[in-house]
DNA sequence: TATGAATGAGAATTCATTCAT
DNA sequence: AATGAATGAATTCTCATTCAT
């Protein structure tokens, strides 16, 4: 298990050292986009909520935006972190023989990463429609990527015989979907219901695979 | 396919009586709203793309909040028509022997609903996080009702034997989810895209059945 | 005398009809702007003295350089506004006809308009250095085109024998910085002395012409 | 023209030793306020374009306008050098026995300084208007005493024969505004320009001397 | 019903200056 | 001497809302 999270590990860590009041407005920032929205948060809040000069925040980060790309940027990254790296077929043929595994390591993995950063992937998936450049950001960088690491690995499988003859697309969007819409409503919308992580999971997994498995 | 539409037929049709600038002004918020945001539209830039001034906004709508639900609250009570008739179970009956017969016509009463309102549904899928009248006035009213509905609805075809023996509430999260999955990718994220509707929801069905169904 | 302000007299006299408080507030702007400069000049402190809201001033003019132009623009074009109409030559011909004639009436027309503009005046000068757009403005359409009217005038007056055999140009440059010497002085530098314009006009006149009239 | 140093030649050079950083920072400070204003420009702005920290300027200079008086301030008093020594009649009396000699003496030793001190001469004439105490000291110290001498050295050689029956006053104000627009042409409005400078010169001179000389 | 000028609270951002290191 | 993080007052500009016409 402890090995699963070498391969998914978070790849880019490198931070720059931040005074405390950066910390701090970064942290009030977080917690208030998370809570009204980025339009509807002001700086005076921000720094008020931080307790620093409202002039403070804008020795850090040239505007408004600049703070909120600060924070959300980063995680978007992170985010698809696991599906970046080269050869992850090969890694996944020596750890996962079956794409059930495969899939329940990656949404356990996933789920630790949105455990640690729910509050900004809820910044991250209320604020996209708002800004173009996120848009853009998330479509070229993130859902490409993830889209044609997952078709790929959906073919690999395929190629095992594990998976029905469905067009590929069509088995990722739905596995994705599936997953997506778990983690959303586990963590964005109803996050505080009682959860049994695992049992979700497992179910979920398990009617994914009645959904494409074979046999 | 007339029939159909009795069944999930609109029940909330009472509108007033427009005036001509008033149309304009709900034309142009929605417009907006769905673009950049409630919080970052201004009744100024509405007034000007409605081709109004800006106090005649406030003639018909007491604050700009109150133009934002009189936009959003109607979608809300539609969206949910459907599962608000009584004995729906019964019609149920009559009408789809099969849970995924019934399913299908779901999927395609709502995606029809959805072609239609897709602009307002997308206000209505961004605002709410941000208004927490609105947040309760969903939850409480339609995701509570919708849940219950769905929940007897699968006890109901799970009588019937159609249905695997998982949880009830796991099935409902997983079909919903499943749908929602798809109509929120059809329709908010990538409604750009070329889109074989009839197709997908075949397979989207196909696969859920392949997830819940017996046999 | 009458007629001679039929020659010189403004051209543009178009003005948009204004509201009480933008008056207010132009007459403001243009007091505070002559004497601290655009750039220390907050349009907090303009609305305090027009006694309006600040916000009025931005329902105007969109910004705050819009407030600097409309006063300043329409001022420009009024200045050179005697030497842009057509056949100038034909009409001085008739009414001036000896060089030091036209100097005189030309210097007492523009000091007629320079005492009613003299606030207006002061802040073009004061603050074309630090407006390319001014800047540029000033050199094309107005230095350019006295210049050019002037050089035509010169030419005019040499070939009737009444000017030296000095370039053109030079003879320009020199009756011109010598009026715009004084005018400068006089309305700009020393405006609180006691002057005898009649007098100095005369003697300027006279050395001007000393300088480079024939005979 | 070596001796002509003599009489003209800088009386105040005692300047304290500069820092590396100090330097940096006036050259910084006298490129942006010629280019765009003393108000314009922030502190923040020149310690970027001196590559020193904000912090630094104010080792230096107690306050902003520190820093523009230490830099204006010398050159003002430069300025009217040759007019301060003691006994310039008899100077002249003895080096320049016609009022014209001397007259373009002098304005080719200011042209020097001027083109050695042209971006500064740039500021003071722009920020003069907005600095009551640059205001005053200028009038005070410089405009005055420059009248004063300018005036005797008229009386002077007006005893001589050489100038013309009119008010030394009016001789001093059109010599000096003739002169002075020169300059202010050459050396700020059109500084672009190719400029024959000997001949601009003798022409002026010639000028004046017609407009003021006798016979 | 419609207008649009006016408002004042508040938004983001800038700025000269201070001070601990 | 030099730094640069921090400040808080001030600046330009925006905005929802009001109201006389």
């Amino acid at each position: 298990m402890a090995e699963e999270k070498d391969i998914f590990k978070q790849l880019f860590d490198q931070e720059e050292p931040f005074t405390e009041k950066q910390q701090k407005i970064v942290e009030a920032a977080i917690e208030m986009f998370a809570d009204k929205g980025y339009a509807s948060t002001s700086t005076s809040q921000i720094a008020k909520k931080a307790g620093v000069a409202e002039g403070t925040i804008f020795r850090h980060y040239k505007t408004k935006k600049d703070l909120l790309l600060s924070i959300v940027s980063p995680t978007m990254a992170k985010l698809i972190a696991p599906f970046v790296i080269r050869d992850i077929n090969k890694v996944l043929d020596a750890k996962y023989e079956r794409y059930e595994d495969f899939l329940k390591a990656m949404i356990l993995n996933r789920q630790e990463f949105l455990k640690d950063n729910m509050t900004v992937f809820k910044i991250l998936i209320q604020e996209i429609p708002f800004h173009p450049e996120l848009k853009e950001q998330f479509k070229e960088h993130i859902a490409q990527k993830i889209f044609e690491k997952f078709t790929a690995l959906v073919d690999h499988y395929k190629e095992k015989g594990q998976i029905i003859d469905l067009p590929s697309p069509a088995v990722v969007r739905f596995s994705a979907t599936s997953i997506f819409g778990l983690l959303l409503v586990r963590y964005v919308f109803l996050p505080e219901e009682d959860w049994d992580d695992e049992k979700e999971i497992d179910l979920t997994v398990q009617m994914i695979m009645n959904g494409v498995g074979k046999e």
